[in-house]
DNA sequence: ATCTCAAATAGGAATCATTCCGTTTTACAA
DNA sequence: TTGTAAAACGGAATGATTCCTATTTGAGAT
Protein backbone atom coordinates (compact mmCIF):
# COMPACT_ATOMS: atom_id res chain seq x y z
CA UNK A 1 0.00 0.00 0.00
CA UNK A 2 1.49 3.49 -0.84
CA UNK A 3 0.27 7.18 0.10
CA UNK A 4 -1.70 7.52 -3.32
CA UNK A 5 -3.38 3.99 -2.96
CA UNK A 6 -4.34 5.16 0.92
CA UNK A 7 -5.73 7.90 -0.11
CA UNK A 8 -8.06 6.77 -2.75
CA UNK A 9 -9.55 4.18 -0.11
CA UNK A 10 -10.48 7.16 2.08
CA UNK A 11 -11.85 8.62 -0.38
CA UNK A 12 -13.64 5.89 -1.80
CA UNK A 13 -15.33 4.60 1.83
CA UNK A 14 -16.48 8.63 2.48
CA UNK A 15 -14.13 9.73 4.58
CA UNK A 16 -12.59 13.54 4.68
CA UNK A 17 -9.07 14.24 3.62
CA UNK A 18 -7.51 16.51 5.77
CA UNK A 19 -4.57 17.68 5.76
CA UNK A 20 -3.06 15.83 8.98
CA UNK A 21 -4.46 12.76 7.35
CA UNK A 22 -1.87 13.21 4.05
CA UNK A 23 0.57 14.10 6.63
CA UNK A 24 0.31 10.80 8.73
CA UNK A 25 0.50 8.73 5.31
CA UNK A 26 3.86 10.80 4.37
CA UNK A 27 5.21 9.94 7.92
CA UNK A 28 4.82 6.00 7.27
CA UNK A 29 5.74 6.14 4.21
CA UNK A 30 8.67 7.21 4.58
CA UNK A 31 10.52 3.39 5.61
CA UNK A 32 9.48 -0.12 5.59
CA UNK A 33 9.43 -0.21 9.03
CA UNK A 34 7.12 -0.24 12.81
CA UNK A 35 6.68 3.20 14.38
CA UNK A 36 5.29 3.87 17.77
CA UNK A 37 2.08 5.88 18.64
CA UNK A 38 4.79 8.66 20.06
CA UNK A 39 6.80 9.11 17.20
CA UNK A 40 4.19 9.91 14.93
CA UNK A 41 2.86 12.32 17.59
CA UNK A 42 5.79 13.94 17.97
CA UNK A 43 6.17 14.35 13.97
CA UNK A 44 2.91 15.87 13.67
CA UNK A 45 3.94 17.63 17.08
CA UNK A 46 6.43 19.65 14.89
CA UNK A 47 4.14 20.26 12.33
CA UNK A 48 0.81 21.13 13.94
CA UNK A 49 2.08 22.35 17.45
CA UNK A 50 -0.98 21.08 19.77
CA UNK A 51 -2.14 18.39 17.86
CA UNK A 52 -4.46 16.40 19.91
CA UNK A 53 -3.44 12.53 20.79
CA UNK A 54 -6.56 11.76 19.60
CA UNK A 55 -6.55 13.00 16.66
CA UNK A 56 -3.13 10.33 16.42
CA UNK A 57 -4.93 7.49 18.02
CA UNK A 58 -8.12 7.80 16.16
CA UNK A 59 -6.61 7.98 12.45
CA UNK A 60 -3.88 4.98 13.42
CA UNK A 61 -7.28 2.80 14.27
CA UNK A 62 -8.93 4.36 11.20
CA UNK A 63 -6.33 3.59 9.12
CA UNK A 64 -5.57 0.06 10.66
CA UNK A 65 -9.27 -0.61 10.43
CA UNK A 66 -8.89 -0.10 6.59
CA UNK A 67 -5.94 -2.11 6.48
CA UNK A 68 -3.76 0.91 5.26
CA UNK A 69 -1.24 0.34 8.65
CA UNK A 70 -0.55 -3.33 10.23
CA UNK A 71 0.33 -3.25 13.73
CA UNK A 72 1.99 -5.65 16.53
CA UNK A 73 3.14 -5.43 20.23
CA UNK A 74 6.19 -4.97 20.95
CA UNK A 75 8.22 -4.23 24.00
CA UNK A 76 4.30 -3.71 25.70
CA UNK A 77 3.45 -0.98 23.20
CA UNK A 78 1.99 -1.07 19.60
CA UNK A 79 3.42 -0.38 16.59
CA UNK A 80 2.38 0.63 13.68
CA UNK A 81 3.44 0.61 9.76
CA UNK A 82 2.33 0.37 6.42
CA UNK A 83 0.50 -2.52 5.51
CA UNK A 84 2.57 -4.41 2.65
CA UNK A 85 0.06 -6.45 2.30
CA UNK A 86 0.12 -8.00 -1.36
CA UNK A 87 0.32 -11.60 -0.13
CA UNK A 88 0.53 -13.32 3.43
CA UNK A 89 3.72 -13.05 5.16
CA UNK A 90 6.00 -12.58 8.12
CA UNK A 91 8.29 -9.88 9.36
CA UNK A 92 11.92 -9.81 10.69
CA UNK A 93 12.22 -6.83 13.14
CA UNK A 94 15.12 -4.93 13.53
CA UNK A 95 15.06 -4.36 17.63
CA UNK A 96 17.18 -1.24 17.14
CA UNK A 97 15.87 0.74 14.49
CA UNK A 98 12.71 -1.13 13.84
CA UNK A 99 13.15 -1.79 10.21
CA UNK A 100 11.81 -4.69 8.93
CA UNK A 101 12.52 -7.20 6.06
CA UNK A 102 9.68 -9.49 4.68
CA UNK A 103 9.79 -13.27 5.93
CA UNK A 104 8.13 -15.01 3.16
CA UNK A 105 7.67 -18.19 4.50
CA UNK A 106 4.80 -19.21 7.12
CA UNK A 107 4.54 -22.47 9.37
CA UNK A 108 0.91 -22.71 9.63
CA UNK A 109 0.68 -24.91 6.83
CA UNK A 110 2.02 -27.68 9.15
CA UNK A 111 0.83 -26.66 12.01
CA UNK A 112 -2.79 -27.25 10.70
CA UNK A 113 -2.63 -30.95 11.32
CA UNK A 114 -0.95 -30.90 14.65
CA UNK A 115 -4.04 -28.69 15.96
CA UNK A 116 -6.70 -31.07 15.45
CA UNK A 117 -10.24 -29.97 16.48
CA UNK A 118 -8.49 -26.68 17.92
CA UNK A 119 -10.10 -23.64 15.67
CA UNK A 120 -7.27 -21.41 14.36
CA UNK A 121 -8.60 -17.70 14.51
CA UNK A 122 -4.67 -16.50 13.90
CA UNK A 123 -1.44 -16.69 14.63
CA UNK A 124 1.50 -14.17 14.87
CA UNK A 125 5.17 -15.31 13.94
CA UNK A 126 8.34 -12.69 14.16
CA UNK A 127 11.98 -12.87 14.29
CA UNK A 128 14.10 -10.16 16.00
CA UNK A 129 17.05 -9.15 16.02
CA UNK A 130 20.05 -6.50 14.13
CA UNK A 131 19.26 -5.74 10.95
CA UNK A 132 23.03 -5.34 8.86
CA UNK A 133 23.15 -1.14 9.45
CA UNK A 134 22.28 -1.48 13.15
CA UNK A 135 24.96 -4.44 13.78
CA UNK A 136 27.56 -2.13 11.81
CA UNK A 137 26.41 0.39 14.25
CA UNK A 138 26.82 -1.98 17.13
CA UNK A 139 30.34 -2.51 17.11
CA UNK B 1 8.36 -26.90 36.39
CA UNK B 2 6.20 -27.74 39.27
CA UNK B 3 5.89 -26.18 42.53
CA UNK B 4 8.44 -27.99 44.37
CA UNK B 5 11.04 -27.50 41.68
CA UNK B 6 9.90 -24.03 42.15
CA UNK B 7 10.19 -23.91 45.83
CA UNK B 8 13.88 -25.98 45.62
CA UNK B 9 15.10 -23.54 42.91
CA UNK B 10 14.19 -20.34 45.41
CA UNK B 11 15.97 -21.86 48.38
CA UNK B 12 19.20 -22.73 46.58
CA UNK B 13 19.33 -19.24 45.18
CA UNK B 14 18.76 -17.68 48.60
CA UNK B 15 15.83 -16.30 47.96
CA UNK B 16 13.58 -16.10 51.33
CA UNK B 17 9.72 -18.62 50.93
CA UNK B 18 7.20 -16.90 52.39
CA UNK B 19 3.52 -18.07 52.22
CA UNK B 20 2.83 -15.32 49.55
CA UNK B 21 5.70 -16.85 47.28
CA UNK B 22 4.26 -20.38 48.14
CA UNK B 23 0.45 -18.96 47.13
CA UNK B 24 1.74 -17.94 44.10
CA UNK B 25 2.94 -20.99 42.64
CA UNK B 26 -0.03 -22.79 43.86
CA UNK B 27 -1.80 -19.96 41.33
CA UNK B 28 0.10 -20.81 38.71
CA UNK B 29 0.57 -24.81 39.01
CA UNK B 30 -3.73 -24.97 38.58
CA UNK B 31 -3.85 -25.16 34.73
CA UNK B 32 -1.54 -25.13 31.65
CA UNK B 33 -2.85 -22.08 30.97
CA UNK B 34 -1.80 -17.78 30.66
CA UNK B 35 -2.32 -15.63 33.47
CA UNK B 36 -3.06 -11.90 34.02
CA UNK B 37 -1.36 -10.23 36.89
CA UNK B 38 -4.82 -8.81 37.79
CA UNK B 39 -6.36 -12.17 38.01
CA UNK B 40 -3.12 -12.98 40.52
CA UNK B 41 -3.91 -9.91 42.18
CA UNK B 42 -7.33 -11.00 42.77
CA UNK B 43 -6.77 -14.48 43.56
CA UNK B 44 -3.88 -13.12 46.21
CA UNK B 45 -6.13 -10.44 48.02
CA UNK B 46 -8.83 -13.16 48.29
CA UNK B 47 -6.45 -14.18 50.80
CA UNK B 48 -4.48 -11.50 51.53
CA UNK B 49 -6.70 -8.41 51.61
CA UNK B 50 -4.85 -5.49 50.85
CA UNK B 51 -1.84 -6.88 49.19
CA UNK B 52 0.11 -4.43 47.20
CA UNK B 53 0.55 -4.55 43.69
CA UNK B 54 4.28 -4.53 44.39
CA UNK B 55 4.32 -8.00 45.64
CA UNK B 56 2.64 -9.58 43.02
CA UNK B 57 4.75 -8.08 40.20
CA UNK B 58 8.29 -8.06 42.38
CA UNK B 59 7.21 -11.65 42.31
CA UNK B 60 6.12 -11.88 38.97
CA UNK B 61 9.33 -10.43 37.63
CA UNK B 62 11.41 -12.67 40.25
CA UNK B 63 10.01 -15.74 38.83
CA UNK B 64 10.55 -14.99 35.45
CA UNK B 65 13.77 -13.71 35.73
CA UNK B 66 14.64 -17.36 37.54
CA UNK B 67 12.49 -19.43 34.31
CA UNK B 68 9.98 -20.35 36.68
CA UNK B 69 7.52 -18.47 34.94
CA UNK B 70 7.41 -17.97 30.92
CA UNK B 71 5.45 -14.84 29.70
CA UNK B 72 3.69 -13.49 26.35
CA UNK B 73 2.13 -10.08 25.56
CA UNK B 74 -1.27 -10.63 24.64
CA UNK B 75 -4.06 -8.23 24.15
CA UNK B 76 -2.10 -5.37 25.25
CA UNK B 77 -1.19 -7.23 28.43
CA UNK B 78 1.37 -9.32 30.04
CA UNK B 79 -0.14 -13.28 30.54
CA UNK B 80 2.11 -15.67 32.45
CA UNK B 81 2.18 -18.92 33.16
CA UNK B 82 4.59 -21.94 34.43
CA UNK B 83 7.55 -22.81 32.43
CA UNK B 84 7.11 -26.12 30.67
CA UNK B 85 10.38 -25.77 29.63
CA UNK B 86 11.94 -29.44 29.05
CA UNK B 87 12.34 -28.28 25.47
CA UNK B 88 12.17 -25.25 22.39
CA UNK B 89 8.23 -25.26 21.74
CA UNK B 90 5.58 -23.08 21.05
CA UNK B 91 1.73 -22.73 21.75
CA UNK B 92 -1.71 -22.46 20.94
CA UNK B 93 -3.41 -20.08 23.39
CA UNK B 94 -7.49 -19.67 23.53
CA UNK B 95 -8.37 -16.68 23.26
CA UNK B 96 -11.00 -17.39 25.44
CA UNK B 97 -10.13 -19.18 28.46
CA UNK B 98 -5.92 -18.92 28.27
CA UNK B 99 -5.49 -22.37 28.18
CA UNK B 100 -2.52 -23.57 25.80
CA UNK B 101 -1.25 -26.40 23.85
CA UNK B 102 1.98 -27.34 23.26
CA UNK B 103 3.66 -27.53 19.52
CA UNK B 104 6.36 -29.07 18.97
CA UNK B 105 7.30 -27.14 15.79
CA UNK B 106 9.53 -24.64 15.07
CA UNK B 107 9.89 -22.28 11.83
CA UNK B 108 13.51 -21.06 12.84
CA UNK B 109 15.28 -23.67 11.48
CA UNK B 110 14.05 -23.20 8.01
CA UNK B 111 13.75 -19.15 8.48
CA UNK B 112 17.67 -18.54 9.34
CA UNK B 113 18.61 -18.92 5.73
CA UNK B 114 16.17 -16.51 4.46
CA UNK B 115 17.92 -13.97 6.64
CA UNK B 116 21.65 -14.14 5.37
CA UNK B 117 23.57 -11.20 7.45
CA UNK B 118 20.41 -10.16 9.73
CA UNK B 119 21.72 -11.08 13.39
CA UNK B 120 19.13 -13.16 14.85
CA UNK B 121 18.22 -12.56 18.79
CA UNK B 122 14.90 -14.31 19.05
CA UNK B 123 11.56 -14.81 17.88
CA UNK B 124 7.71 -15.38 18.12
CA UNK B 125 5.43 -17.72 17.28
CA UNK B 126 1.79 -18.47 18.93
CA UNK B 127 -1.46 -19.49 17.26
CA UNK B 128 -5.01 -18.23 18.43
CA UNK B 129 -8.20 -19.61 18.58
CA UNK B 130 -10.48 -21.57 20.84
CA UNK B 131 -9.84 -24.71 22.68
CA UNK B 132 -12.05 -27.52 22.26
CA UNK B 133 -13.79 -26.70 25.72
CA UNK B 134 -14.37 -23.00 24.41
CA UNK B 135 -15.97 -23.75 21.56
CA UNK B 136 -18.80 -26.17 22.77
CA UNK B 137 -19.56 -23.47 24.95
CA UNK B 138 -19.81 -20.54 21.83
CA UNK B 139 -21.80 -22.95 20.26
C1' DA C 1 -18.64 31.59 -3.66
C1' DT C 2 -21.44 30.52 0.34
C1' DC C 3 -24.04 27.64 3.32
C1' DT C 4 -24.70 23.50 6.00
C1' DC C 5 -23.72 19.89 8.86
C1' DA C 6 -21.66 15.59 9.83
C1' DA C 7 -17.05 14.46 10.49
C1' DA C 8 -12.71 15.74 12.41
C1' DT C 9 -9.97 18.01 15.89
C1' DA C 10 -8.57 20.37 20.33
C1' DG C 11 -7.84 20.28 25.03
C1' DG C 12 -7.49 17.86 28.71
C1' DA C 13 -9.37 14.54 32.10
C1' DA C 14 -9.84 9.58 32.95
C1' DT C 15 -8.34 4.84 32.72
C1' DC C 16 -5.52 0.87 33.04
C1' DA C 17 -1.39 -1.72 33.57
C1' DT C 18 2.78 -1.24 35.62
C1' DT C 19 6.60 0.86 38.33
C1' DC C 20 8.52 3.33 42.07
C1' DC C 21 9.55 4.67 46.81
C1' DG C 22 9.77 5.45 51.80
C1' DT C 23 8.23 2.85 55.81
C1' DT C 24 7.16 -1.34 58.27
C1' DT C 25 7.19 -6.28 58.84
C1' DT C 26 9.17 -10.85 58.53
C1' DA C 27 12.15 -15.05 57.38
C1' DC C 28 15.94 -17.09 58.80
C1' DA C 29 20.82 -17.32 60.19
C1' DA C 30 23.70 -16.77 64.21
C1' DT D 1 16.10 -14.73 71.00
C1' DT D 2 17.91 -11.39 68.33
C1' DG D 3 19.82 -8.84 64.28
C1' DT D 4 19.47 -7.83 59.67
C1' DA D 5 18.61 -7.88 54.95
C1' DA D 6 14.86 -9.26 52.22
C1' DA D 7 10.01 -8.90 51.52
C1' DA D 8 5.77 -6.58 51.84
C1' DC D 9 2.80 -2.48 52.52
C1' DG D 10 0.44 1.68 51.06
C1' DG D 11 -0.15 4.60 47.88
C1' DA D 12 1.79 7.95 44.61
C1' DA D 13 3.86 8.30 39.94
C1' DT D 14 4.35 7.00 35.17
C1' DG D 15 3.32 6.02 30.42
C1' DA D 16 0.37 4.49 26.86
C1' DT D 17 -4.11 4.82 25.49
C1' DT D 18 -9.05 6.11 25.67
C1' DC D 19 -12.82 9.10 26.53
C1' DC D 20 -15.59 13.42 26.66
C1' DT D 21 -17.37 17.95 25.33
C1' DA D 22 -16.84 22.07 22.77
C1' DT D 23 -15.12 23.94 18.55
C1' DT D 24 -13.52 23.83 13.80
C1' DT D 25 -13.44 22.24 9.09
C1' DG D 26 -13.94 19.53 4.54
C1' DA D 27 -16.75 18.91 0.89
C1' DG D 28 -21.29 18.33 -1.11
C1' DA D 29 -25.52 21.16 -2.05
C1' DT D 30 -27.33 25.70 -3.21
Amino acid sequence: MNKNQAIQLLKQRGYKMTKRRKDILTFFSREDKYYTAKSLYEYMESIYPGISFDTVYRNLHLYHDLGILESTDLYAEKHFRMNCGDQHHHHFICSKCGRTKKINLCPMDEVHELLGTYQIEGHKFEVYGLCPDCQVLAS
